[in-house]
DNA sequence: AAAACTTACAACCGCCCCTTA
DNA sequence: GTAAGGGGCGGTTGTAAGTTT
């Protein structure tokens, strides 16, 4: 029979987004809501699928987002939770707070896939590569003879959402895992596995840092920090960088003028006090901007410690538990409405 | 300096599942 | 019960940016 498709697609833009369309679409679901994606893009001016739309607002613009590599600790718990689940990213995801999807599964695909085969572990059933099955290089048996991964540990793992079984009888909450504790072939990386072993013996997904609703900071013009001028935007390989394709902060600056004075204020990304070293900025970009992203790549590459609170008390002047509702209120958060 | 190659990731595609009429 | 609509999901592709030759 087949499906209609989503769209027609006749005189439906593709490619990657501009700023304007970001714009419209930022515009349009901070002050309706998301509603029908199907509609969206008609109601907001866009000539996108309501697909794309909720692609781009789901993966990109949302703005609970962390952006920025995922910290060692985010990744041994995807190879953790990948183990369990396979190749279901989103419920991955929904166990990686601030991570969509799509981010995992990219970054399982350009990194962790490639590190695992590295340690001489199939990363589909994670467990050693066999012998019959030689790596793609063919030389590297050094990996195979001193067997580079442990005999699994059954732990305790608590997913934030019950899986379900194969007869698709939800379990109970807290399941027992097999962990998938890997061990390094040089001594650097060894001891390096010693402490990621630490850490994947012992950790919860309970321990997530999740981000809290007084946790998450609202920006407008004066909440931006003190620019300093000797600041280089140029981020190295060993610091995250707060940059995006373009500067979506300009957009941010036409939303204060083209939305009433209540919606004046937004949400950032998951920019906490314990979290924030992954910050990315989600909804700022690098351009113009860069003074001001090249102070926050320096304070967060310094392990700025930031009172969040005290922020936004003092400095922001804004009450974040009211701001926050909005933001954590994923059906219908409208923020003219309830600021 | 430029071409070739590699990497990373945003975006798309098509299938699946759930809901609704 | 069933067909259609809508959204979610996983796999794949396109391309910009980075690196190597």
């Amino acid at each position: 029979m087949g499906r209609q498709p989503c769209c027609d697609k006749v005189g439906l833009k593709q490619g990657p987004w501009t700023a304007d369309e970001d714009k419209k679409l930022i515009n349009f679901i901070l002050t309706n809501g998301q509603c029908c994606w199907r509609a969206i893009p008609k109601l907001a001016g866009l000539l996108r699928c309501g697909k794309s739309c909720r692609l781009r607002w789901t993966n990109y613009l949302r703005p609970d987002l962390k952006r920025g590599l995922l910290s060692e600790y985010e990744e041994k718990m995807v190879i953790d939770l990948h183990a369990q689940l396979g190749n279901r990213w989103s419920k991955i995801a929904s166990n990686l707070p601030g991570r969509t999807d799509n981010e995992i599964k990219n970054h399982w695909n350009t990194h962790i896939k490639k590190k695992l085969k590295k340690m001489g572990i199939d990363p589909l059933t994670h467990k050693p590569l066999s012998p019959l099955t030689p790596p793609t290089d063919h030389q590297s048996p050094p990996l195979l003879a001193q067997p580079a991964y442990e005999a699994p540990q059954t732990e305790k793992l608590t997913l934030r959402e019950p899986i379900e079984d194969q007869n698709n009888e939800t379990t109970n909450e807290t399941i027992s895992v097999q962990s998938s504790t890997i061990t390094e072939v040089s001594k650097d990386e060894h001891e390096e596995d010693e402490q990621s072993k630490r850490i994947v013996v012992d950790f919860c997904t309970d321990e997530v840092p999740l981000i809290e609703p007084h946790e998450i900071l609202l920006r407008s013009e004066n909440m931006l920090p003190p620019l300093s001028s000797s600041c280089s935007s140029s981020s190295t390989s060993s610091t995250y960088d707060i940059s995006t394709n373009y500067n979506i902060n300009l957009v941010h600056e036409e939303l204060h003028q083209s939305l009433p004075s209540a919606d004046n204020q937004w949400c950032s990304s998951s920019f906490n006090s314990t979290n924030y070293n992954n910050f990315n900025g989600g909804l700022w970009g690098d351009d113009e901007d860069d003074e001001f992203i090249s102070t926050l790549n320096m304070l967060i590459n310094d392990q700025y410690e930031l009172d969040t609170a005290i922020y936004s008390d003092t400095i922001l002047g804004t009450d974040i538990t009211e701001c926050s509702k909005m933001l954590m209120c994923d059906d219908d958060w409208k923020l003219g409405q309830q600021l």
